[in-house]
DNA sequence: CGTAGCTGTTATAGAACAGCTACGGTGCTCTATT
């Protein structure tokens, strides 16, 4: 599927995809990549991200690793790829059959598209064979995770940074559908990404209408779900927990609805069982955890309902974006209770990796600083993925670095271990602001739409009647930003800097407060009156 | 952080309650069995 000179992304899209013509993003982010530049694209599930890596893979001589979360969502890609017509195709996990003859292909250059799970790649030689078929392009799909999980969950991905060395930094484009700057910042950083081309489209939803509910009771929650999801209407209810995923299922169906529970511990069979019932449309509303999202793409679901507050804005607008992909007016509502939220954060900083076991690996290393993971695994006897998720705390202080995802290189072992801990609160400093912005979105009497965009670095205006403030005419909601923009001066996206909390990069603005992403202290709110008195923000220089 | 669920207390019995603890989400992969 590869040319020796370069076409016209248009072109190969019509020839390789029958593609008519390229959406809106589409073009750049696929020029980038040709062009040798890494890329990060922000694009509503629906709006063409797999063909952004499809046509670039066809473009550019040599097969396409794609880094895809799910095993799952790997055979949807590989369906895609089949219907696509775009080159031969493989996928690489666990219960891959014939893995040696996908290798061999791959090396001997029989593939255009191989599609694996992170983990796969830290199998040295797993990683050795990809290397050896000279991919000339990387996906990391669904990117957000590189930001989200690592630590405690799935620490494999924290080390594509190294895969992506190890093959020669080919062009990298990573995908979501959804990342705040912060987190598009995390995702470059995570993956090493030089200088990307940052391509960020739909953000808004102007179909999707915001409501919250303050629902104290448990009581009022159950009144509240079941009037707002209209029978008939195919609805998603998101939960914190398995089990209330099935009471609220169960709860549903005894008012008549066709509804159904869908999370992790349910059998693989079943959740395919809904999966499919929920996009032919033999079931109305699925209530789940946070498992049930990626790769559905159902296109008439008309409302999402947040039973919890969900953990943050990402996660809020990667869940309410699956409702209306059909354009058609949809709504997302949130039962809100700030409890809620304290349990979630909770839910969060469980896990990790303890201080104790970072300096038995700096202790360690300092008897024998030429190792490998293995070793060090044996030696703490301890499991390989925990010595992984404290090399990679240490390596993100600078003590370590990984070479072929298996030795280890010491740099600078005093005061790494005080470093990891430190660095260890800030990482909860975030996660308690991040959970603060969820609250703001549900607390504000202002335009709920204005500052979830906000949350996302777009500016915009109150959104008159695209949620439930401005339908109510709350005062402030409607009116424009224009209560005193002289005061503080500093609109969504500016650079800026704080005595106390560093550089950092405005949320939000309004008359009466800035919301401000700080890159160490996480989201905070000021008050605009003081910092105007006080001259708290200082314009910073911006970063890329 | 909040809640569900357990234990022990009370004491001619059964129910109720205080106090404590464990648990709460996402998936890959490997291994041992059927």
């Amino acid at each position: 599927m590869s040319s020796n000179r370069p076409l016209d992304p248009e072109v190969a899209a019509r020839r390789a995809l029958g593609v008519r013509e390229l959406r809106e993003g589409q073009r750049p982010a696929i020029e980038a990549a040709v062009g040798g530049r890494d890329v990060l694209a922000i694009m509503p599930t629906g709006s063409g991200k797999s063909a952004i890596y499809q046509v670039a893979g066809a473009l550019i001589d040599g097969p396409t690793v794609v880094v895809s979360p799910l095993v799952a969502l790997q055979h949807d890609q590989m369906e895609g790829l089949r219907e696509a017509n775009a080159g031969a195709a493989a996928a690489l996990n666990a219960g891959t059959s014939g893995r040696q003859g996908i290798l061999d292909a791959f090396v001997g250059g029989e593939l255009e598209f191989l599609f694996v799970a992170p983990e796969q790649l830290a199998v040295p030689e797993t990683l050795d064979a990809v290397r050896r078929g000279r991919p000339s392009l990387v996906v990391v799909d669904e990117a957000h995770c590189v930001s989200g999980w690592g630590h405690d969950f799935r620490p494999d991905y924290l080390l594509l940074t190294d895969v992506l060395d190890q093959l020669s930094r080919p062009p990298t484009i990573a995908l979501t559908a959804t990342a705040s700057p912060p987190v598009r910042r995390h995702i470059a950083q995570g993956l090493g990404l030089r200088d990307p081309l940052v391509v960020v489209t739909g953000l808004d939803r102007p179909n999707l209408s915001l409501e919250v509910r303050r629902t104290p009771s448990e009581r009022d929650k159950c009144a509240e779900l079941l009037d707002s999801i209209p029978p008939g209407e195919r609805w998603i209810v998101y939960t914190t927990t398995r089990r209330g995923s099935e009471e609220l299922a169960d709860l549903l169906v005894g008012h008549g609805r066709r509804a159904a529970a869908y999370h992790a511990a349910r059998p693989a069979g079943t959740r395919r069982t809904v999966q499919d019932d929920f996009s032919a449309g033999r079931l109305d509303v699925v209530v789940a955890t946070s498992a049930f999202g990626m790769g559905i793409d159902v296109p008439d679901v008309r409302g999402v309902l947040h039973w919890d507050a969900p953990e943050s804005l990402d996660a809020y607008y990667q869940e309410i974006g699956r409702a209306g992909r059909d354009g058609e007016p949809a709504t997302a509502v949130m039962l809100f209770r700030p409890e809620d939220l304290a349990r979630r954060t909770a839910l969060q900083a469980r896990g990790g990796v303890s201080a104790r076991t970072v300096g038995a690996v700096v202790d360690a290393l300092a008897a024998d600083r030429s190792t490998t993971i293995a070793d060090l695994a044996t030696q703490l006897g301890v499991h390989r993925r925990t010595v992984v998720k404290a090399l990679t705390r240490l390596r993100e202080v600078g003590a370590v670095d990984l070479e072929d995802g298996e030795r280890v290189v010491v740099h600078r072992l005093p005061g790494a271990a005080a470093a990891v801990d430190e660095d260890e609160q800030a990482r909860a400093a975030w996660r308690e602001t991040r959970g603060a912005m969820v609250r703001e979105l549900a607390e504000t009497p202002d335009c709920r739409r204005r500052m979830l965009l906000g949350y996302f670095g777009e500016q915009a205006d109150a959104c008159g009647d695209g949620c439930d403030n401005c339908r109510r005419g709350r005062p402030g909601a409607a009116g424009q930003d224009d209560a005193s923009p002289a005061l503080h001066g500093f609109g969504p996206g500016a650079a800026v800097r704080h005595p106390e909390w560093g550089d950092g990069e405005v949320v939000r603005s309004d008359g009466e407060v800035i919301v401000v992403s700080f890159e160490q202290a996480g989201y905070r709110t000021l008050d605009a009156a003081l910092v105007a008195e006080r001259d708290l923000l200082r314009p910073a220089a911006g970063d890329a």
